[in-house]
Order: C-alpha cells, then structure tokens, then sequence
RNA sequence: GCCGCUGUAGCUCAGUGGUAGAGCAGCGCAUUCGUAAUGCGCGGGUCGUAAGUUCAAAUCUUAUCAGCGGCUCCA
C-alpha cells in the first residue's frame, strides 16, 4: 500500500500507510498521546480522529489543552446530552440545535414535558451510562434529500428545517452513537467513553432560531471536561466568581441598592457616591485634557423633538411619555437630540470644528422586566456621553482619537477590552451609501490603530454604524460599554450646519460616543473587577483607624482630623471592641489602609500601619504615611 | 415580554396544614483589651401582596409584584 508524509506540528514528517486514520497516527506515535487527544486539525481544518487519511498532510493533534480539543469534547457531551433525554423522555421529543458555547454546551428541546431542575440529575445518570458504554460515534454523510427524508421519519422537524436552509453545497453529515443520530457538521470524540467529567448546570427558557415570533424550546445547559479534576476546579471558579457579583458586595459594601417601589431605577447609596463622584472627576479632567467641553441638556422634552429625531419611529417602545399643561413630552431615551437643539442656538464656523461636547446625561429607556440585572441593566442611567461634530474629513482622526481616550479609561482600572463592529440594520435611517461611507470610516480607523474586531452584520444603532467596547464581568460575560457611533443622519434630520471656507453653509458628521457606557454599568463592571477592593482614590474609605483604647481616642481624632485636612476619606472606629474584632470588620470592609493606635504609638508619636492584602507592614511617622497614601491616590494603584 | 425557579427578622437561612426559629447584625450593660469575632441580656417578622380551599394556611390553589438563570433586547 502507498504511504503518506505527514507534517506534525512540531516539523517532523512521519509516513504512514494511506486509509488509515488519525486515531492510528496518534497511536502510533505514542500511547499517551492517543489517549490524550480529542480532535485533530488536518492542514489546518479541524476534524475527527477517526477521519482517514487520503493524501499528504500537516496533522496537529488536539488535546484538553486546547479550545477546539474542549470544544469537540464538549459538542460530543450535548449529543449525549440529547441521547439521554431521548432515552427518558421518549421518541416523541423533538432537537433543536446543541452546540458547544465558550465554557460548555446546550441543546435545546421541544418536548411535552416540563423540565424541572431534579430532571437534571436523572439525565445526567443516564448520560453517565452513555460515557460508560463508550458507544463509537460514527460519522456518516448523506445526500440533502436522504438526509431530510432520514429526519422526517423521525419527526425530527426542526432538522429537517435546518437541512432545508443549509447551503447549496453543503456537505450534509450525521453522526451516529448506539441509538442516537443528529445532524452535525462535527466535529466529535471517537467514543462517548472519553468523557469524564460532565455536569448539566440549567433550564432555561429560548426562542427558536433566537426569534421571538418562534416557538419557545426548552434549554439545558451543561458542562463538559476530559477530566474530573477539570470540573472541579471550574466549578470552584465558579463560585468564587459569585462572591464578587456586583449585586451581592453591593449590599454588603452599602454602595447601592435596587428596591421593588422601583425596579430596574437603583439607589446610590453614600459610599457608592464616592466612588461615582471620584469617578466622575476623573472622567471631567481626562476630557478637558482630551478637548472636550461639557454641556447638560433636560430629561424631560417636547415630544415634537422625538418625532425629529427618529426615536418616536425607530425607539418608541423604549421610552416614557407625561404630559406636561395639556402638551406631550417624552423622558429621554438618548441624549443626541438635546446636544442637537444646543449646537444650533448659534452658528458655526468651520474653524471651530471638531467640536467635542461632553454631557453626563440621564436617561431612562424602558429594558424588558426579564433583562433587568444589578447595575448591569438598569432603566435609568448616566451616560457619559459625548458628541463629536467635525468635518467629513476629520472622522478617522476623530474615531483614533475617541479611541485613544478610551485606552486611557480602561487601561486605569486595569480593564481588558474587546472591540465589535456593528453595521446597518433593517430598521434604519437612511441609504445604503450613507452606512457604507460611515462604515468603511470607522473600519479604517480600527485598522489603523490595529484593533481586532468581530463583525455583527446588521447590529447598528438606527442612525449609524458603531464600534462598541465589551468589558467582562465576574463569571466571564461580557457587557458593553463603550460605544462609537457615526451618525451621518441626525444632522441632517436637525439641518446642523457649519459656514465653510467658501462662505457657504454645510452639514458636519458627527459621533456620539461614551466610554465608561453609564456609571451604573461601569460602577458594576468595577465592583466585579475588583471583588470590592477598590484602590485607595476610588475606595469609599480610604484609612480607617482603630484605636486600641479609650485612651488613644485623643490621638486617633487628631490624625483623623490631620487627614481630613489632606482630603483623606477617614473613619476612627471608637466602639470599645478589642482591636482583632475592630481589624477584622475593617478587612472586611476592604478598607485599603488601617491605623493601629495604641499607648506605644501615642507616645511616639508614630502610627501601625495595616495595608489591605498585606497586613500588618510595621511602625512609621504619621508623615511617612500620609505620603505614602497620597501616592497611591496620585498614582491611581 | 417569553420559559424555568425563588420570595420567612437588616443579612444568611431552618421551618410542608395546628396561630414562627437560629446565627450574624442592632440596642443595653459589663469589659479598656496590641493586629481577622469579649461576655451577659434585650428588642425585632400581619412569612412579597391579594383572593380562595380548610375548623385551622408560612405550608395547599389561583392571581399579582419582585428577584434569580436564560431567550430577546441593549449603555
């Protein structure tokens, strides 16, 4: 028989005998790596083990180590995920789609019965005697009209669906283990003995197709590893991630609170003040540094105005209405047209522009009861909020330098970022030629500062295209933040315009941008980055000092005060508690300094110093301290 | 809004038909103490809300509100 030269990852060629498989190869390479590999990339395109081999080649074997090894892994647990239930559940249950998802798989069901949550464990114990049997999973490939008639017969409609909207030149596959086949573009384990460690995590309720005129199918969550050990320690990940859910230690902490008298409007509590305020310090300065000016623009307005503007076309089910003297007026969902109404109270030069107008707005949209969530997403909120009136010439420089702006945000408070670019939808304002000219403007500056991007075709806002900024949060989703919105159509709508070089009127671009998104999601997104432990110039209280007697009293209100002056935020605990009661609440309070007082240093004149995520770190003058908590105010550590 | 689950003291939770309980927190008293919980005592809940079933409802039924996990949507 012929052989093949086959390249691995590492450079080596091996030969190997043509028709057999990757499974062999890896055999035949070592045991350990047969046993450890879960899919395999073949010149590039990745593909099951038991996939033959029919010509020269560069094989990479994928293990748990690497995401398209889990991914595999994981798309194999949500078939036997299937199978199970099909087992329970009987012939009549119909699959919709299971795919894996970044930290597991799903499948959605459309079946009779009710999911409970008890039903998970009697499912899991089934599929624990799927894995046992180690059932082969066999691919096969069918022709579109078999394929539909295969899935027909088995009253499986929503494949046959499925099969019906695939590409022209789709290869149809389906993969078979013991009793069950699914229509799958793989690819999968060998066998379902390769599972180890599985765990179906929730019910949730999802629309077919992601549509809500659909049908709603019943989806189960799980998770899959290779190994036991694995799982465990994601489940630990897990839940420690839940200690830092903003909505937790924002109770525990007192920043904030969300009350029924007002569901999804949050309460600011005093210390969450501080840290809003700090933030909104920061965020003033940084803008007067990058140019901008700040205006603020009413809540309430004319409903005429939303008529302009195209929210009471395109936004109307998102926004508040009241009637004001017998007239109508509309609670602002955005704050572009208030900014509108303040760029025409004079005329404008070309000289002038850009224009950078910042406004801290408050704006209320009315988000479904169901998406409600902490800070995360709220009803009302503050946007920091920005509009950029410019020149056409000017938007790349302009999206670079919004762009610049945003680094400097998020790379202070430590934050990682991901950019996604998002382009016309159905319901839009405006030609086709508008969005491309806007689009391709904030693809170039994108590339130019050499962001990656994801595309969402069809995810614009109605009156632009945008780049939006994605933080994540404790357990790894993300939400976004930052927005850049190029909006070719508002100042058309509004007739903005500037007097140019030739004397004559003309119409500016403009973009509306926020970097933080709101306070309320950002103030989230932070409490969650920082499990609480804010550093020193955010943190509600910075020093907190713990007198060891009544007799250091004295002394503890008077470096109090002494701080105070230094605009320190500072607290003295005079509660007659021993000192290891006093610390502990201080700890957990994630104070970022504390202050030890007692006789010794009373008489001294110095003070014990107690650093959060260090301890204790000794004896200094009070000087020595108040700079060395200055600095790190300064330095924002 | 849709699907599933949950709702008992400020917080975390126990209590499944016989008119409510723990720990922590709070308050009072004592203690004046050296780096993550001093002791004793006290107060606090129409069991989310409203109807219904029952001799009797935190417990069963229905409706409704809110929260949680998703879907949809989005800063």
């Amino acid at each position: 028989m012929e052989n093949l030269k086959v390249t691995l990852k590492d450079g080596t060629v091996r030969e190997v005998a043509a028709g057999s498989t990757l499974a062999d190869l890896a055999a035949s390479i070592s045991r350990s790596l047969a046993k450890s590999t879960l899919a395999a990339k073949l010149d590039g395109k990745v593909v099951d083990l038991t996939r033959p081999l029919t010509a020269d080649a560069t094989v990479e074997f994928l293990g748990s180590d690497t995401q398209e090894g889990l991914d595999a892994l994981r798309h194999s647990a949500s078939h036997i995920m299937a199978q199970a239930v099909q087992h329970l559940y009987g012939e009549s249950v119909q699959f919709g789609i299971g795919p894996w998802i970044a930290n597991g798989f799903y499948y959605d069901i459309d079946t009779e019965h009710t999911f409970v949550p008890e039903d998970l464990a009697k499912i899991e114990a089934e599929m624990e005697k799927i894995v046992k049997q180690d059932l082969p999973i066999v691919r096969q490939e069918m022709s579109r009209e078999a394929a539909i008639k295969f899935f027909a017969d088995k009253g499986q409609n929503y494949k046959v669906e499925l099969i019906r909207d695939l590409p022209e030149d789709a290869v149809i596959s389906l993969y078979t283990q013991g009793d069950f086949t699914d229509l799958c573009a793989g690819p999968h384990l060998p066998s379902t003995g390769r599972i180890k460690a599985l765990k179906l995590q929730s019910l949730a309720g999802a629309y077919w197709r992601g549509s809500e005129k659909n049908k709603m199918l019943q989806r189960i969550y799980g998770t899959a590893f290779e190994k036991k050990a694995d799982l465990d320690a994601y489940l630990t990940m897990l839940e420690e991630a839940a200690r830092r859910d903003h909505r937790k230690l924002g109770k525990e902490l007192d920043l904030f609170s969300i009350q029924e008298e007002g569901p999804g409007f949050p309460f600011f509590h005093a210390k969450g003040m501080v840290i809003r305020n700090e933030l909104e310090n920061f965020w003033r300065k940084l803008h007067r540094k990058f140019g901008y000016e700040e205006i603020k623009t009413p809540i309430i307005l004319n409903e005429e105005l939303w008529h302009k503007s195209g929210h009471w076309d395109h936004y109307k089910e998102n926004m508040y209405f009241t009637q004001i003297d017998g007239a109508n007026y509309a609670v602002k969902p955005m704050n572009c047209p208030g900014g509108m109404l303040v760029y025409k109270t004079r005329h404008h030069s070309y000289r002038e522009l850009p224009m950078r107008v910042a406004e801290l707005g408050l704006v209320h949209r009315h988000e479904l009861s169901g998406a409600l969530h902490g800070l995360m997403r709220v009803r009302s909120f503050t946007q920091d909020d920005a509009h950029i009136f410019m020149l056409p010439s000017q938007i790349k420089d302009e999206i670079m330098g919004v762009m610049d702006l945003f680094n400097v945000v998020y790379s202070t408070f430590g934050l990682s970022y991901h950019a996604e670019l998002s382009t016309k939808p159905e319901k839009a304002m405006g030609s086709d030629e508008v969005w491309e000219v806007a689009t391709s403007a904030l693809k170039q500056a994108l590339d130019e500062r050499g962001m990656p991007y994801k595309i969402n075709e069809g995810d614009g806002a109605f009156y632009g295209p945008k780049i939006d900024f994605h933080l994540k949060d404790s357990i790894g989703r993300t939400w976004q933040c930052g927005t850049i919105q190029l909006d070719m159509l508002m100042p058309e709508r509004f007739d903005l315009t500037y007097i140019g070089e030739d004397g004559q009127r003309h119409r500016p671009v403009m973009i509306h941008r926020v970097a933080f998104g709101s306070m309320e999601r950002f103030i989230g997104i932070l409490i969650e980055h920082f499990a609480g432990a804010f550093p020193a110039w955010i943190a509600p209280l910075q020093v907190k000092i713990l007198p060891i007697t009544d007799r250091n009293m004295e002394y503890a209100q008077i470096l109090a005060n002494k701080l105070r002056e230094a605009d320190i935020r500072v607290e003295v605990d005079e509660r007659s508690e021993k000192i290891g009661y006093k610390i502990r609440e201080a700890q957990m309070e994630k104070v970022p300094y504390m202050l030890v007082l007692g006789d010794k240093e009373a008489e001294a004149g110095m003070v014990a110093v107690r650093v959060r995520g260090q301890g204790d770190v000794g004896t200094m003058t009070f000087e020595a301290f108040e700079k060395m908590v200055n600095k790190a105010i300064a330095n924002k550590a």
